[in-house]
DNA sequence: TAGTGGTCTAGACCACGAC
DNA sequence: TCGTGGTCTAGACCACTAG
């Protein structure tokens, strides 16, 4: 790396960083996070970060917040901390780390557009199975709803939800050819936090064939999940099957994510 | 839930709680997670964990350590934190989350007894394919090994990984039925850090089947790896073909893992 | 040796939830 | 209201890496 190159950097890391202004509502440790999130875009993976002690000043806040902020780019795999030597911007990877993302963001993220055409949508009891996943009375209204997912108009994956009704009245209302996730943020309040998720391959069956256009006994991918919100309230079980030839599932994985 | 249940808990908790010395070789705040995972394992999911203040002066240190050890847990899974409220213990879910484990660990965790037949291993040139994975030059020479993995002695998965020769001389004198990522770490001092992953769906080809005695185009997984050290330094290429009637890939995925 | 990140302290105040 | 976890500070010393 030229020296050149390395004032050129300056220049912009000067930039970057000039004129901060902390605002009250969000925490000081995000907002910094943010902030840093713009500089790094501006750096390329290798490149060092300031000092931890400089960034502090800059930001006007205290070491101790300015590594929490570090903290969880560090984590999400922004940049690499290398005691004694520095900080520095990560390769980029194949995916930040496993996050839990609905399809729309996950195609977005793809460079696709995501889309849906509804197959159904009903409202019905949940049953033993369903009631158990949900942690419901097997009486106990849900809305089940089956949908084709598509980017790019490309047929992707089959998709099966059920929701306790209860929790999304009307539910049967909204575009749902649209992002579940965000109606469910934006109608209903509901942020899904967490999901345990089942990852298993099949073959596909005639219908599902159909609706994917794919041969049928073509390899896929079925993932079961049951979302849950902050405080593990069950929000939705989801089962989706994904073809083979177009879909995979990306991830990065580390030890020991402490 | 009872109030003689709480006292119970107290007492155990007491217990649990009393008498520690602190070595100074290792972090306290790894010191105080470690006993904190004990405290845990003695009680039960949804129990309140002592105030963060108080166990701070349990522990003898500040509660910004103590705060240190417990964020780990967390994102670990073991806890929940509620502001305002408490720290609870988390409900035991599917998996801790999604870590970088090797074929071994990974069955222990299941409770199955992990074994693996050597079925080839070789001396070769990278080629440009790994070579560019690897990042290593495509004359440069690897170790490339094909591997039966069982659990309880059933055939699970079949493996091929390749490594540079260079990181591991002599690698085909180790007794490869067991743990590479132990042999590398015990003989090599290298240490996985994190591999990037793709999953996907496949159906066995006549080989495949025969050594994993399942029919011939039965769904399968396969995952392809490459793995990292602490500095992004690749270390290994693995593809893993996984059989679908008995394995599935489990995790758990969070929003923002920050 | 100098500079980096890693750890740790002893306070302080705030935001939130249960009562 | 009170107790909880969440944030933040201004220092201090340690462990490690580069030159």
């Amino acid at each position: 790396m030229s020296h050149d190159t390395d004032i050129a950097r300056s220049a912009e890391l000067a930039d970057a960083l000039g004129a901060i202004a902390l605002d009250s509502e969000t925490a000081k440790h995000e907002q910094v996070r943010n902030r840093l999130i713009e500089v790094i875009e501006l750096l390329q993976s290798g490149d060092r970060l300031p000092p931890e002690r400089e960034l502090a000043a800059r930001f006007g806040v205290s070491r101790m917040t300015l590594r929490q902020a570090i903290s969880g780019l560090a984590s999400a795999g922004y940049v690499v901390r290398v005691q004694g030597d520095g900080t520095f911007v990560a390769d980029p990877t194949i995916s930040k780390s496993s996050e839990l993302t609905g399809f729309s963001e996950d195609m977005a993220a793809r460079g696709f557009r995501p889309s849906s055409r509804l197959l159904a949508i009903s409202h019905v009891s949940a049953g033993a199975a369903l009631g158990q996943e949900l942690v419901i009375s097997p009486e106990e209204m849900v809305f089940h709803l089956e949908r084709v997912r598509m980017a790019d108009g490309i047929p992707m994956c089959l998709e099966t939800i059920d929701l306790p009704a209860r929790l999304t009245p009307g539910l049967d209302q909204q575009p749902l050819d649209q992002s579940l996730y965000e109606i469910l943020r934006a109608v209903y309040g509901i942020e899904l936090f967490e999901a345990d998720q089942v990852i298993l391959p099949t073959v596909v069956n005639q219908e599902q064939a159909d609706l994917l256009r794919v041969p049928v006994h073509s390899p896929a991918l079925i993932v079961k999940r049951i979302g849950y919100d902050k405080k593990r309230r069950p929000i939705e079980r989801a089962m989706s099957i994904y073809r083979g030839d177009r879909y995979d599932i990306r991830m990065t994985v580390r030890r020991n994510p402490t």
